[in-house]
DNA sequence: TGGAAGTGCTGAGGTAACCTCAACGTGAGG
DNA sequence: CCTCACGTTGAGGTTACCTCAGCACTTCCA
């Protein structure tokens, strides 16, 4: 058994035991769709852009467009995701969803926002809307603005 | 950039760019020690639980064994740990954290502590004593209980 | 006392999700 | 025309895990 109780513990550890609970239930509710979380990420992305192009998923992702490239490959071999010349810049490409992954994407997102809300339903209403508020707060004001790559090894 | 501010989001949304921004202020304050992430949790179970062996440190961290012992070469090789043998059973051995080991983790931890604290001090002493109330009541009833492994891909 | 079972180590081989560097084919634009 | 940008590909690497299988010791029980 993991430590998840260890009796005291700072505000940090305490956010990350609940953090680790919720990732178990999001684990958990996108299983079944045979979907890897890169994967979901990046549709998610693509579901909030529309039509992008690799290096700008690669972006929002914060990875490398080598890495992009990848995800869309995968994403195009289950038939969530198509590529197709970009109408403007004829050596450029676009990803869009289709109509499989769309519906695949937005299956999920509520799959996961059930299994969250079973979470967040232990609390009061009162307790939610704090909650909420307090977090938003905190949300707020990291603005990541610059992008930091992972320690990334490299040669 | 990657998308922070999506205005809306529920709160399982806000919780994780929360998360977010701890996960960065942490990997910062970790980064000057040259220790990895995954090597910081096996000290952290071994400075909490005394010698433990390799077998049982797998299990608190919810790994294989085969793996625990990678772990616990790594920490050995940077003299953060030692293998002595148990005196209890002379088949198995005991991993014990050295002078080295043991101050490395506590700078650490007081490092990462303050980081998340400086995430923490920008609420009211009022707003934070609600988020650790609360939290505590979510990772509360979270007891995992089960051992969930990985989704460990096998032949 | 002898064989079964447990403990840990090691090697071999694999996965996922990333990374860098170095081409390569097109197309855009001065 | 020539250079730069875009996406792709190949090769090789990292981290942090995994399984399976075999070895060397103990421990323990019949």
């Amino acid at each position: 058994m993991y430590d998840s109780s260890e009796g005291d513990g700072s505000l940090a550890e305490v956010f990350w035991q609940v953090a680790r609970r919720l990732r178990h239930q999001s684990r958990e509710a996108l299983a079944p769709w045979g979907i890897s979380p890169s994967q979901l990420r990046a549709l998610d992305v693509l579901l909030r852009h529309g039509p992008v192009r690799p290096g700008e998923l690669a972006e929002h992702l914060r990875i490398a467009p080598r890495s992009a490239t990848e995800v869309v490959d995968a994403l195009a071999e289950r038939g969530l995701v198509e590529r197709r010349p970009d109408p403007a810049d004829r050596r450029a490409t676009q990803v869009v969803v289709t109509a499989a992954g769309t519906e695949l994407g937005r299956a999920v997102r509520a799959a996961r926002a059930a299994e969250a809300d079973r979470v967040f339903a232990e609390l009061s209403d009162g307790d939610r809307a704090e909650l909420d508020r307090i977090l938003r707060r905190l949300a707020a004001d990291g603005i990541p603005a610059e992008v930091h790559p992972r320690p990334g090894p490299g040669p």
